[in-house]
Parts: C-alpha cells; sequence; structure tokens
DNA sequence: GAAGATTGAGCGTTCAATCTTG
DNA sequence: CAAGATTGAACGCTCAATCTTC
C-alpha cells in the first residue's frame, strides 16, 4: 500500500535492462531468439524431442496464431520439422531435427551463463527467496479472476 | 548462488504474465500501446509539452531508429507533431498535439488503475521495498561497464 | 569526420478471418 | 457447431545503411 510507485518504476526499469541484455546476448551468440529459445527447449526436454502443437502451447502459455507463425519460421531454418498426428487429423506434431538438437545443446550453457552473471550473482539468496514470493503473489493476483474485471 | 534457478523462472513467468495483462489493458482500454504511453507521459511532463528528440531518448532509453520509427507512427495517428529545431538544424523538436493530450490524460488514469491493481495491491510495503532493492542490484550489474553498453 | 535523425529490410507478436477435422 | 491450426495484415523493434547538419 505504498502512495508512491517507486517499486513500480524501479522494477520497469529492471525488467527492461535485464531482458535487452540477456536477449542480445543469446542473439549474438546463438543466432536465436527468445522465443526460438523457449521453443527449443520445451521440445529439448521431452524424452523423443517431439510434442503436440497443443502441448506446446500449454507449456508456453502461446496463443495459437503465435506458435504456428513461429514453428513455421522455425521450420523454415531446419530447426523442427511438422507433421500431422495420425490419430487426430487437426493436430499438429512438433518434432526437433538433428540441427534443432545440436543448435540447443549449443545455447543453453550460453544462456544460463547469462541468467546467472546478470541474476542469480548479484542477488543474495534471501533476495532470490524473496522474488520468488513477490512473482507468486503477482501471478496470484492475475490468475483466479481475484479482482473484478470486465466481462465479455 | 543458488544451486537452482527456481527464482528465475518464477520471476521470468510473473514478468510475462504481468506485462501481457497490463498492455491488453491498456491496447482496449486506451487504443495505445506501451511505447506509445512512455512516449506521450514524457512529453506531458514537460512544461510545454515538447522535448528535443534527443531528450526524449536519453529520459526513455531508447534507440535513435526506434523513437524514429515510434515518432512517425504516433504523427501519422495526429498524437503528436515534429519540426526542427531553429538553433541546431540537426535536432528534432516533438509536440504534443491537442489530441494527443487528450488521449494521455484520458489513459492515464486507467494504467496506473492497472499497476495499483496487479502490482501494489498484491505486495506488501516489505516487498515492494525488496523489490526495489532487487531492481536496483540487478540494475548495478548490469551498469558499470562489467560488460557491453548500450552502443549505437 | 562526428552527431542527430531517418529509412528500409527483416523478424516477432497480435488480431481477425479462414480452413479443416471431429 | 467446436476445437486445432493456419494465414494475412498491421504494428513494434533491431540492425545496418544513409542523409543532413555541425
Amino acid at each position: 500500500m505504498a502512495a508512491s510507485d517507486a517499486a513500480w518504476r524501479a522494477y520497469e526499469r529492471m525488467r527492461i535492462q535485464l531482458a535487452a541484455r540477456i536477449s542480445r546476448e543469446l542473439a549474438r551468440e546463438s543466432g536465436l531468439s527468445d522465443a526460438d529459445l523457449e521453443v527449443l527447449m520445451a521440445l529439448a526436454c521431452t524424452p523423443g524431442g517431439s510434442l503436440q502443437a497443443l502441448g506446446l502451447r500449454c507449456a508456453l502459455g502461446w496463443e495459437k496464431s503465435r506458435l504456428s507463425h513461429q514453428l513455421r519460421r522455425m521450420e523454415g531454418r531446419g530447426l523442427l520439422a511438422r507433421g500431422v498426428c495420425s490419430e487426430d487429423g487437426r493436430a499438429a506434431i512438433v518434432a526437433l531435427t538433428e540441427l534443432g538438437r545440436g543448435v540447443v545443446a549449443d545455447a543453453t550453457p550460453s544462456y544460463r551463463a547469462a541468467v546467472q552473471r546478470w541474476f542469480t550473482d548479484v542477488l543474495s539468496a534471501q533476495q532470490q527467496r524473496d522474488l520468488e514470493d513477490i512473482s507468486a503473489a503477482i501471478l496470484a493476483g492475475l490468475g483466479p479472476g481475484a479482482h473484478t474485471v470486465h466481462e465479455d
């Protein structure tokens, strides 16, 4: 219940600067966008390196069209392949290619190092716990319709 | 320090969801993007509602081309006007129009209410202080030439 | 040449409309 | 019709190249 929005302004500055730094590093080191890496890491975490598009959408929290455009671009670059599910003709199957597997294996260490350097290393263990709680509180407020918003 | 990246993952989820919520609300209520509002608020905070483009760039921390594209689009919508400084032919002058002034006056309360509802109201005073410190620590880590600074 | 600004290309994201399958 | 996915248009952002003025 602070009267001022100092926390908000500090958070906003940090959020923008930190995201920009890590994105730029990722693009330079690996030629990947944030979105590319999210998709690749989600696929790499599955046993066969493949997922239904719906599962990917739920895992990432993305909209249908966003995922579709993203997959088309990544398929064009040879990072993954798309197919149709034999059980349900509506479902799309997404699978890592060998190239995609190599790229994500290459990019992940750099990415983790960047997070370590600019986030983990500059925060105390207590601050990390605090931030985890803060994030949970905000997410809880966003989620369950706790606040009445305009209905459609 | 921490062996796990739980704090990072929690922060990332929160950051994405919160930004999406506030952006979507702003677009729906006022027809503005985040970038639009940043520019309008910066201009509205000056006595005459006008600034040199360089001042705007420094205030927002944007790149030259980003500001130029943004101003062109906003000028096209009638939110602001661009002119040339009489003292220095290189400098651009940016000024709010009457429409722009009305739009920002209209949008600001909604925006502040959204921040209040989804950020301020769900955090304790202590959490807000903590987040301010956390943000400052991260920004300090990014800043002092530890690595590449924003060059153009 | 240096500084301020603009332009164009290319990718990422959203919205609305559409197609296809169940 | 409902659900999954795709497409096209429009906008936002970044990079590199260019233009103009100092």
